[in-house]
DNA sequence: GCCAACGTTGGC
DNA sequence: GCCAACGTTGGC
Protein backbone atom coordinates (compact mmCIF):
# COMPACT_ATOMS: atom_id res chain seq x y z
CA UNK A 1 0.00 0.00 0.00
CA UNK A 2 2.06 3.00 -0.83
CA UNK A 3 0.91 6.22 0.38
CA UNK A 4 -1.33 9.04 -1.43
CA UNK A 5 0.22 11.93 -2.49
CA UNK A 6 -1.38 15.45 -1.81
CA UNK A 7 -2.44 18.54 -4.11
CA UNK A 8 -4.70 21.57 -3.95
CA UNK A 9 -6.91 22.89 -6.46
CA UNK A 10 -8.67 25.98 -6.72
CA UNK A 11 -11.91 27.13 -8.28
CA UNK A 12 -13.75 30.23 -7.64
CA UNK A 13 -16.62 29.26 -5.67
CA UNK A 14 -19.20 31.62 -7.93
CA UNK A 15 -17.50 28.72 -10.80
CA UNK A 16 -17.56 25.71 -8.96
CA UNK A 17 -17.89 25.43 -4.96
CA UNK A 18 -16.81 22.57 -2.50
CA UNK A 19 -20.98 22.56 -2.05
CA UNK A 20 -21.57 22.10 -5.84
CA UNK A 21 -18.85 19.66 -5.57
CA UNK A 22 -20.90 18.07 -2.24
CA UNK A 23 -24.26 17.74 -4.35
CA UNK A 24 -22.63 16.46 -6.86
CA UNK A 25 -20.26 13.58 -5.76
CA UNK A 26 -18.22 13.22 -8.42
CA UNK A 27 -17.06 15.60 -11.13
CA UNK A 28 -14.54 15.95 -14.15
CA UNK A 29 -11.60 18.79 -13.15
CA UNK A 30 -11.79 20.21 -16.47
CA UNK A 31 -11.06 23.52 -18.12
CA UNK A 32 -7.17 23.75 -16.70
CA UNK A 33 -5.75 25.82 -19.51
CA UNK A 34 -2.13 25.97 -18.25
CA UNK A 35 -0.02 23.31 -18.93
CA UNK A 36 1.74 23.73 -15.45
CA UNK A 37 -1.24 22.68 -14.10
CA UNK A 38 -2.01 19.90 -16.62
CA UNK A 39 1.29 18.22 -16.08
CA UNK A 40 0.45 18.35 -12.08
CA UNK A 41 -2.63 16.43 -13.04
CA UNK A 42 -0.62 14.15 -15.23
CA UNK A 43 1.04 13.16 -12.54
CA UNK A 44 -1.76 12.36 -10.28
CA UNK A 45 -2.65 8.22 -9.02
CA UNK A 46 -5.66 7.44 -8.06
CA UNK A 47 -5.75 7.59 -4.07
CA UNK A 48 -4.29 10.55 -4.29
CA UNK A 49 -6.51 13.50 -1.71
CA UNK A 50 -6.75 16.88 -2.92
CA UNK A 51 -7.19 20.02 -0.98
CA UNK A 52 -10.33 22.03 -2.12
CA UNK A 53 -9.49 26.20 -2.12
CA UNK A 54 -11.87 28.14 -2.91
CA UNK A 55 -9.94 31.52 -4.23
CA UNK A 56 -11.26 34.71 -5.86
CA UNK A 57 -13.47 35.54 -2.98
CA UNK A 58 -13.53 36.71 0.80
CA UNK A 59 -11.62 34.97 2.52
CA UNK A 60 -10.23 32.56 0.12
CA UNK A 61 -8.54 29.58 1.62
CA UNK A 62 -9.18 25.76 2.12
CA UNK A 63 -13.00 24.32 2.62
CA UNK A 64 -12.67 20.65 2.00
CA UNK A 65 -10.94 17.60 0.71
CA UNK A 66 -11.39 15.31 -2.25
CA UNK A 67 -9.93 12.44 -3.72
CA UNK A 68 -8.70 11.38 -7.73
CA UNK A 69 -10.65 8.36 -8.76
CA UNK A 70 -10.04 8.22 -12.51
CA UNK A 71 -6.74 9.81 -14.46
CA UNK A 72 -6.04 10.92 -17.90
CA UNK A 73 -9.57 11.85 -19.03
CA UNK A 74 -9.87 13.81 -22.29
CA UNK A 75 -10.99 17.30 -21.58
CA UNK A 76 -13.80 17.61 -23.30
CA UNK A 77 -14.53 21.04 -22.99
CA UNK A 78 -11.66 21.79 -25.54
CA UNK A 79 -14.12 20.53 -28.56
CA UNK A 80 -16.90 22.25 -27.24
CA UNK A 81 -17.78 25.59 -29.33
CA UNK A 82 -19.68 26.56 -26.78
CA UNK A 83 -17.78 26.55 -24.17
CA UNK A 84 -15.92 29.18 -22.29
CA UNK A 85 -13.22 26.62 -22.28
CA UNK A 86 -13.49 25.52 -26.65
CA UNK A 87 -9.93 25.80 -27.79
CA UNK A 88 -9.52 25.71 -31.83
CA UNK A 89 -6.04 24.30 -31.91
CA UNK A 90 -6.65 21.16 -29.99
CA UNK A 91 -6.87 18.15 -32.35
CA UNK A 92 -9.84 15.44 -31.43
CA UNK A 93 -6.54 13.25 -32.62
CA UNK A 94 -4.39 14.48 -30.55
CA UNK A 95 -6.19 16.39 -27.78
CA UNK A 96 -4.42 19.18 -25.94
CA UNK A 97 -5.83 19.10 -22.49
CA UNK A 98 -6.57 16.52 -20.17
CA UNK A 99 -8.37 15.98 -16.89
CA UNK A 100 -9.22 14.00 -13.86
CA UNK A 101 -12.36 12.89 -11.74
CA UNK A 102 -12.43 14.00 -8.24
CA UNK A 103 -14.94 12.33 -5.63
CA UNK A 104 -16.09 14.51 -2.35
CA UNK A 105 -14.86 13.04 0.65
CA UNK A 106 -15.94 16.18 3.07
CA UNK A 107 -16.51 19.76 3.71
CA UNK A 108 -14.70 21.48 6.41
CA UNK A 109 -16.41 23.18 9.41
CA UNK A 110 -15.21 26.05 8.67
CA UNK A 111 -12.48 27.57 6.17
CA UNK A 112 -9.14 27.75 6.69
CA UNK A 113 -8.16 30.97 5.34
CA UNK A 114 -5.30 32.09 3.35
CA UNK A 115 -4.53 34.69 6.36
CA UNK A 116 -4.46 31.48 8.59
CA UNK A 117 -2.58 29.48 6.19
CA UNK A 118 0.10 32.11 5.97
CA UNK A 119 0.61 32.11 10.14
CA UNK A 120 0.82 27.72 9.66
CA UNK A 121 3.11 27.59 6.52
CA UNK A 122 5.72 29.30 4.51
CA UNK A 123 6.17 29.32 1.14
CA UNK A 124 8.49 26.52 0.93
CA UNK A 125 6.11 24.83 3.31
CA UNK A 126 3.22 25.10 0.95
CA UNK A 127 3.02 27.27 -2.83
CA UNK A 128 -0.71 28.61 -2.07
CA UNK A 129 0.81 31.22 0.30
CA UNK A 130 3.64 32.30 -2.11
CA UNK A 131 2.50 35.69 -3.37
CA UNK A 132 2.02 35.69 -6.65
CA UNK A 133 1.02 32.37 -7.48
CA UNK A 134 -1.66 31.86 -9.85
CA UNK A 135 -1.06 28.25 -10.56
CA UNK A 136 -4.77 26.80 -9.41
CA UNK A 137 -2.99 22.90 -9.42
CA UNK A 138 -0.57 23.15 -6.88
CA UNK A 139 1.37 19.94 -5.17
CA UNK A 140 1.57 19.64 -1.46
CA UNK A 141 4.00 18.26 0.53
CA UNK A 142 3.26 15.40 2.47
CA UNK A 143 4.44 17.02 6.28
CA UNK A 144 2.22 20.15 5.60
CA UNK A 145 -0.56 17.51 3.97
CA UNK A 146 -0.53 15.89 7.53
CA UNK A 147 -0.54 19.13 9.45
CA UNK A 148 -3.69 20.14 7.19
CA UNK A 149 -5.64 17.40 7.41
CA UNK A 150 -5.78 17.63 10.95
CA UNK A 151 -6.85 21.71 10.79
CA UNK A 152 -9.63 20.90 8.52
C1' DG B 1 -11.67 48.19 -8.89
C1' DC B 2 -6.67 48.17 -8.67
C1' DC B 3 -2.61 46.16 -9.85
C1' DA B 4 1.41 42.81 -9.24
C1' DA B 5 2.82 38.72 -11.01
C1' DC B 6 2.73 35.64 -14.28
C1' DG B 7 1.80 33.02 -18.81
C1' DT B 8 1.10 33.35 -23.75
C1' DT B 9 1.43 35.22 -28.28
C1' DG B 10 3.54 36.80 -32.25
C1' DG B 11 6.69 39.96 -34.79
C1' DC B 12 11.27 40.18 -35.84
C1' DG C 1 15.15 32.64 -29.58
C1' DC C 2 14.25 37.25 -27.82
C1' DC C 3 11.08 40.26 -25.87
C1' DA C 4 7.23 43.70 -26.00
C1' DA C 5 2.50 43.64 -25.77
C1' DC C 6 -1.30 41.67 -24.11
C1' DG C 7 -4.43 38.79 -21.27
C1' DT C 8 -5.48 36.54 -16.93
C1' DT C 9 -5.37 35.36 -12.08
C1' DG C 10 -6.41 36.46 -7.69
C1' DG C 11 -5.22 38.95 -3.32
C1' DC C 12 -6.28 43.12 -1.37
Amino acid sequence: MTEPNYWLMKSEPDAYSIDTLKNDGVTLWDGIRNYQARNFMRKMNKGDKVFFYHSNCKPPGIVGLMEVIDLNIVDPTQFDQDSKYFDPKSKPDNPRWDCVKVEYKFKSDKILSLPELKILFNEDELLVVKKGNRLSILPVRNDTAKILLEKI
